[in-house]
RNA sequence: GGACCCGUAGCACAGCUUGGAUAGUGCGGACGCUUGCGGAGCGUCAGGUCGUGGGUUCGAGUCCCCCCGGGCCCGCCA
């Protein structure tokens, strides 16, 4: 039983009325009444209906009312219209705020059926193995986590993939930087690797083109060598990028982000893939050898919505990057016959398995491919991840089947520039890898860890070291994490420094500590909880919204899949949040007048724990017990 | 030149998909709340011609068009 019951049952009730008064048949909405007064669930039928009637929507309301009310059906206590029209209800919580409470002690509480178990994939992080993880990636990581976590519970059977663009020019600068630029393959000692490689040899390298010629055509040669796979530089690539990805995962981990599959470019590129891909856009008219004009001799995708032509092979007969893109995507879904083998890669979080690609045929056969798949990329690339959309809605001959999942970039305040000693006149600037414009995930983490460290132990002075250092990861994780869900994908996130360090207010820690709250009452109330009681007396308007918001989970869960949109979840922690602390300021629970009260709010305190518990976990937020 | 995104209080955002009731939230500002289940909390106040102009509609922050401001993309690079 959740909110979902109530409209239904008043949207079938409301049918019914309109049936009985003789009113045409009309598809009019049900939401939530916005404000308290109103009630709980508003219907515009009035609106919709003045036409036709040649009525005010108030007259029609009102009539809707006493019809209704002949009838009032199980959850509803009271149906009445408002002046301005609407049609308003009010839930029977006497019925209703009990059988929420039941509800949401099941496991899969908050689940719901969209994807009735279709495969579906989700491929995020996907940041070039030549650096450490830098704030931007980390929107993209936990969009893409995220993502991924409500699909599950939406019932998708999911594959998270990140694809390893270890053949690819960045790769190929740093190879240079260790081959022919003098730079030690070794970190120095304190350093992480990935942050040595990025923060070190690829900016230093990439400066070092500007006035060494020579360096800067090693790598086109070194280039040329990763895609042909063979010789000796190639492999010490393939020995330098699994050096650094194990190092960016690392931080995915402590994140909290698992993966099904790596998936190597470079492995795409030595299958056969592109070749087969090629043959079939051939054959099916998708791309076209030019015969004259400037691109005489490419071989050239056309579609009319786009203005200019795309070139998928040069007049030399060499493939251009998108070459590696849409076999890729065409893998993703299941179209081309798959050329990889799988082996182990590593175990996550002690029971998922991460997959890696092989082309080796002693390795296993897997199956990752999805009726459906969601790219998590940078909506800068948007431009690419259309025509890819295009190619793959020919291929499939189903329009939605590859979704580009874009989202707005992260950039850097003036304030946090500075302390790259970057002036940039008061606005804030994109980070850059190249140019060495970034802060790291690593070092927001370690930053962000410390100063919670400091807040936990002020507050738990008793607890144990490592148990505050566990806390206070947990509650950095949360701030991070929240700040990168929390906001619409399409808006710029303009990162500060000290102003992620914030812990009050609409932020991640806030909502972990209404948790806390609510289990430090459950374990000091020393009771054994009694739900199968009566759970009534617990009717304050406190109660009654904190049971109303506990009972809409899984309508925020099908909002959040339907939209793939992450902060219709984080939105809906912070409101249990917000609820709950009213609640706690304004409700005894432990002092209550009588036993069956006690232990009502108690099952209600218990209710929101769990739920609150299991809404983070689709933010990949760790619920702590104190802090 | 063309494509896409953004513009709502001092700042950062929600609301726009599916048009209706006094436009919400956080930070910052002012003031208040703790012998009580933990103050990372709660409460009160101040602060908004929803970028401009037009259109559609009984009704527009929400839909359509023009314009203005900001961002970003547009290679036989990857």
């Amino acid at each position: 039983m959740t909110l979902r019951l109530v409209y239904d049952e008043i949207r079938l009730g409301v049918r019914q009325a309109c049936d009985a008064l003789g009113y045409p048949a009309t598809e009019f909405d049900l939401s939530e009444a916005s404000r308290p007064e109103f009630g709980d669930v508003s219907c515009n039928a009035g609106f919709l209906l003045a036409k036709a009637l040649k009525k005010r929507p108030f007259d029609i309301a009102q009539a809707l009312a006493i019809q209704y009310k002949k009838n009032l059906g199980t959850y509803v206590s009271e149906a009445s219209a408002h002046d301005s029209g609407y049609l308003n209800f009010t839930a029977n919580y006497e019925l209703f705020t009990p059988q929420v409470i039941h509800s949401s002690l099941r496991a899969n509480y908050g689940a719901v059926d969209l994807g009735k178990n279709s495969k579906m994939v989700i491929e995020h992080t996907s940041v070039n193995p030549n650096k450490a993880l830098h704030v931007g990636h980390v929107r993209n990581v936990i969009v893409g986590d995220t993502i991924a976590r409500i699909l599950h519970k939406a019932s998708y059977d999911t594959s998270v993939l990140n694809y390893v663009d270890d053949s690819g020019l960045q790769v190929a600068d740093i190879i240079v930087g260790f081959k022919y630029g003098g730079y030690s393959d070794k970190a120095p000692e304190g350093q992480k690797f990935d942050h040595y490689c990025g923060d070190v040899v690829y900016v230093k390298i990439t400066e070092r083109y500007e006035t060494d010629k020579a360096l800067a055509e090693m790598r086109s040669h070194v280039l040329k060598e990763l895609e042909e796979g063979t010789s000796e530089i190639a492999k010490f690539g393939d020995d330098l990028t699994r050096r650094v990805l194990e190092e960016q995962l690392k931080t995915c981990w402590r994140l909290g982000v698992t993966y099904d599959c790596l998936n190597f470019e470079s492995q795409i590129v030595r299958s056969n893939l592109w070749t087969i891909a090629f043959e079939k856009m051939k054959s099916m008219g998708i791309t076209e050898l030019e015969k004259e004009g400037k691109l005489a001799g490419c071989w050239v995708i056309k579609y009319e919505s786009e203005e200019e032509d795309k070139v998928l092979v040069r007049s030399n007969g060499t493939a251009t990057y998108i070459a590696k893109d849409i076999p890729y995507a065409a893998w993703k879904l299941g179209i081309l016959e798959d050329p990889f083998h799988y082996k182990q890669y590593a175990v996550q979080n002690t029971d998922r398995v991460l997959w890696q690609t092989t082309l080796d045929e002693k390795d296993t056969k897997m199956h990752f491919a999805g009726d459906r798949v969601i790219t998590v990329i940078d909506s800068r690339q948007s431009r690419l991840q259309k025509l890819i959309t295009k190619i793959m809605s020919d291929f499939k001959s189903k329009p939605d089947s590859y979704v580009h999942l874009g989202y707005e970039s992260v950039t850097l305040s003036p304030e946090t520039a500075k302390t790259l000693d970057l002036d940039t006149g008061g606005k804030s600037v994109q980070m850059s890898g190249r140019k060495g414009i970034y802060v790291s995930a690593d070092y927001v983490l370690d930053v962000l860890s410390s100063r919670t460290f400091e807040e936990a132990k002020k507050r738990n002075p008793e607890l144990d070291e490592m148990v505050l250092v566990k806390i206070s990861e947990q509650v950095a994780i949360g701030a991070l994490r929240y700040t990168m869900i929390k906001q619409d994908l399409d808006k710029i996130i303009t990162f500060d420094l000290t102003e992620s360090l914030s812990l009050e207010g609409d932020t991640g820690p806030y909502i972990q500590y209404a948790h806390a709250r609510a289990m430090r009452i459950l374990e000091k109330s020393g009771k054994t909880l009694n739900f199968e009681t009566s759970l009534d007396g617990i009717d304050t308007v406190y109660e009654k919204d904190l049971a109303k918001i506990i009972g809409k989970f899984d309508l925020q869960v099908e909002d959040a899949a339907k939209n793939l949109s992450p902060k219709i979840i984080a939105k809906y922690c912070y409101q249990l949040a917000v609820s709950f602390n009213a609640f706690y300021e304004h409700v005894k629970v432990l002092t209550a007048d009588s036993e069956s009260v006690i232990n009502a709010r108690l099952c209600l305190v218990y209710s929101f724990k769990e739920t609150l518990a299991k809404a983070l976990q689709l933010l990949g937020i760790d619920a702590p017990d104190r802090m």
